[in-house]
DNA sequence: ATAAAATGCTACTTAATTTTAGTATTTCTT
DNA sequence: AAGAAATACTAAAATTAAGTAGCATTTTAT
């Protein structure tokens, strides 16, 4: 039970942005922020920028700054883009395709706790993340 | 939201042989039952006996059983003996170390469906499973 | 103009996970 | 005794995920 690096480095990266939604952040500066791999970092904020969580400048005093309000990205959305919503509500023994008629038990059990997830990722904005904010870093 | 590959199929196994408590399953059988490279799945066998999940008996009618009731072999310590607890239990930003002492916005927001997770792994033993028993193969 | 500081693209490298192969050993059947 | 059918061990190959490097482009500061 886990997201892939790539994701958690994304939400590393954007629940760090939402911290102040409208300031404008450099690849070095989350680097130095947030410590993730400086490259590896700026492929994934060119990622992020294709899948329309932020936008970029370029040049000099270029950055990142968010294409939409922190309150509209849902973390589901995030997770999504970089693993596939699959990875969240896909069958939990690993089968690709099931015939979804007949629900194993393993499927019932895991259902409502995997409806939680859902529930939780698809609820929670980055928004949501300032409320009972506290610095870390 | 994931669990390796590896714990998915150690869950397809050892539910599947939950069907049937007290037999015997060759890695033969269970291949063709649940679909796991061959190779790979006597290794994996190999590991939950190891783990003390199952035991096995060599030679020609040889094969894998329980070792203990599946009522007491829950899910949580499969996934943990194959991916380790952390995997779950683990900081969802992916930081290796964090300062429990400051929970950052995330942890709070995280930290009731991590719970729930936990406790449905933890409360869920195979013998549970089979409660709605329905045949999928 | 030129240099600095930023992103974008593409390819390569390294690391981790998953799969396969070879060989040895055990036990049952005949 | 020999062969069949099973597990055990170890190494290697293949695949996928993560990280790195080089170079091009854009914009700003000097
Ligand atoms: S019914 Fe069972 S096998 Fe099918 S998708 Fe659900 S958990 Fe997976
Ligand atoms: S407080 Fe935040 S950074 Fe620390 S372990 Fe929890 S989620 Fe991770």
């Amino acid at each position: 039970m886990n997201f892939s690096k790539t994701s958690k480095y994304a939400l590393r990266i954007l629940s760090h942005m939402a911290k102040d939604e409208t300031a404008q952040y450099s690849a070095q500066q989350l680097h130095e922020d947030i410590n993730i791999p400086v490259r590896y970092l700026r492929r994934l904020l060119t990622d992020l920028s294709k899948s329309g969580f932020i936008k970029s400048t370029h040049g000099r005093n270029g950055g990142f700054t968010f294409s939409r309000s922190a309150s509209q990205i849902f973390l589901s959305e995030i997770v999504d883009s970089v693993d596939g919503f699959e990875s969240i509500n896909g069958c939990i023994l690993g089968y690709d395709s099931c015939a979804f008629d007949y629900k194993c038990p393993m499927h019932v059990i895991w259902q409502e706790t995997k409806q939680k997830v859902i529930n939780t990722l698809k609820n929670t904005s980055l928004h949501d993340l300032r409320k009972n904010d506290l610095v870390f870093d």
